[in-house]
DNA sequence: CGATTTTGACCCGCGC
DNA sequence: GCGCGGGTCAAAATCG
């Protein structure tokens, strides 16, 4: 399993020789500042013309250090006419000439993505003018403990309009108002929000490709199935190529028409390992129980396809989900684009990091949905915030020219945006710690568990919650 | 008797 | 066009 996104040598981010901070800032190079006070007033809208220098009275901050020596063709032209023709010295002077070629090239190449990380610095700006939404979301992601599973319904139902579930009435979504429905929602902005007009084709494509997009869960276990909540009915068995072990085809059952399915299939390596693959939304709410395994495929999938685009090799970053749901192991996850479908591998199958405590990584393996699902849920609505910021002036385009600088600053702006930070371990503390409220959500996801899934008893699975 | 599982047949996409 | 493999369907069998 490739987990070291750094060493194998498909590491794609770009690093721009771009300063965008400057020590009258006072802040680390690495901390993306989203709220920043409002002090650089950009200017006038059109930056089409962008020569590449900021450096102005009200740009000052704006230090375009390139690093280069960079050269315009009118400087190549005035060095070319002050140099000696000396007869001697033409190959070196061709030398020079592919070399000042090349700068300039690499020149324009610089002005076009500082052209565009300006333009997406003044919409940010632009977004700071108004702070409610804003401030939503810092309240949303400070809540005590989101439930997940508005993304998988409401998103489902929105697509469906004719299906209503049997749930519908009793649904939790109903204690939220359509505000903190849309701030808990991790979606990337509708296909027909009119603000993406622009933008439908790619936003539909990615929709499309986020329902197909999967999520595997490799786990120990002797059970023949992994308990996560939901109810499932087989539909099927096949022997697949390579493996002795069969495939089981199971859809959900909890509602008419979900169109999540899962396969379940043993390692052929290792036959106590279990393999089950997540796909599709679910498009009815779901127990406390199921959420977390839900929002794990779904906001794995979304995170997959809205902060990371699939590299030219098919291999993303497979430090992902590792750095930033357990920064102290690196082989947990793996996110693959390879055909026919992106798929999010979670591995739970390692053993901890010497030195972990023991008691913490069996209480992580036992509580571990609970732990990716509520981690994923607010990181993707983190790495949703810088989309929907894009995607709000219809830059989808730009978008895809800076994906893969964008993974790059998506997993920065992950792992050090405190907000996230905060999130993961209120969730972890929550979950693990069983005081005050994250107790509570604790215990009500065991009991929830034991009083569902009637057909699942899994004593030794490995994904029962078990209660301290 | 309804729900669920089993299992062979069928469909479809892909590579050669 | 053909074969292969993955995925799904649906009738029969089984279960509670």
């Amino acid at each position: 399993m490739d987990a070291g996104g750094d060493g194998d040598g498909t590491h794609t981010s770009i690093q721009f020789p771009v300063k965008l901070y400057t020590t009258a800032d006072h802040k680390p190079p690495n901390e993306m500042n989203f709220f920043a006070d409002k002090k650089h007033e950009v200017g006038g809208d059109d930056r089409s013309e962008f020569t590449g220098n900021y450096s102005d009275g009200n740009h000052n901050d704006v230090n375009v250090n390139t690093g280069l020596h960079l050269q315009s063709p009118n400087t190549i032209g005035a060095l070319d006419e002050g140099t000696s023709m000396d007869c001697d010295d033409k190959r070196s002077k061709n030398k020079l000439e592919v070399e000042l070629e090349r700068m300039s090239i690499e020149n324009q190449q610089l002005k076009q993505e500082l052209h565009l990380m300006m333009v997406r610095l003044k919409k940010l700006e632009e977004h700071e003018e108004d702070p409610k939404p804003i401030k939503d979301e810092r309240e949303t992601m400070m809540m005590p403990m989101p439930m997940p599973f508005i993304d998988l319904g409401i998103a489902s139902l929105e697509e469906d309009e004719d299906f209503r579930s049997p749930f519908e009435g009793k649904s939790q979504i109903s204690n939220l108002d359509s505000e903190q429905v849309l701030a808990c929602s991790n979606k990337v902005p509708r296909l027909n929000d009119s603000k993406n007009d622009g933008s439908s084709n790619i936003d539909q494509a990615t929709e499309a490709t986020i329902r197909k997009a999967r999520v595997s869960v490799r786990a120990k276990s002797e059970a023949p199935m992994i308990t996560d909540g939901c109810q499932w009915r087989k539909y099927g068995q096949k022997m697949a190529k390579g493996n002795p072990c069969p495939r089981a085809y199971y859809r959900c059952t909890m509602a008419t028409g979900c169109p999540v399915r899962k396969q379940v299939q043993r390692c052929a390596e290792d036959k106590t390992i279990l393999i089950t693959t997540y796909e599709g939304n679910h498009n009815h709410p779901l127990p406390p129980a199921a959420m977390a395994m839900s929002s794990t495929t779904s906001s794995a999938a979304r995170m997959l396809l809205s902060g990371s685009m699939p590299s030219s090799d098919g291999i993303i970053n497979s430090n992902l989900l590792a750095t930033t749901l357990f920064p102290c192991s690196s082989s947990m996850a793996t996110i693959s684009a390879s055909a026919p479908f992106p798929t999010v591998t979670l591995d739970l199958t390692q053993s901890p990091p010497a030195g972990q405590p023991q008691n913490f990584s069996g209480q992580t393996t036992a509580l571990l949905p609970q732990i990716i699902g509520q981690s994923l849920y607010n990181q993707s609505k983190f790495s949703g915030l810088q989309l929907s910021q894009d995607t709000a002036a219809g830059t989808m385009s730009e978008i895809g020219q800076l994906s893969r600088a964008g993974l790059a600053n998506t997993v920065t702006a992950i792992t050090t945006n405190p907000n996230f930070t905060a999130a993961l371990a209120m969730a972890i503390s929550s979950i693990i710690g069983g005081g005050g409220d994250g107790g509570s959500y604790a215990n009500t996801v065991v009991n929830n568990n034991n009083n569902s899934n009637s057909n699942m008893n899994n004593k030794d699975d490995e994904f029962c919650f078990r209660q301290n």
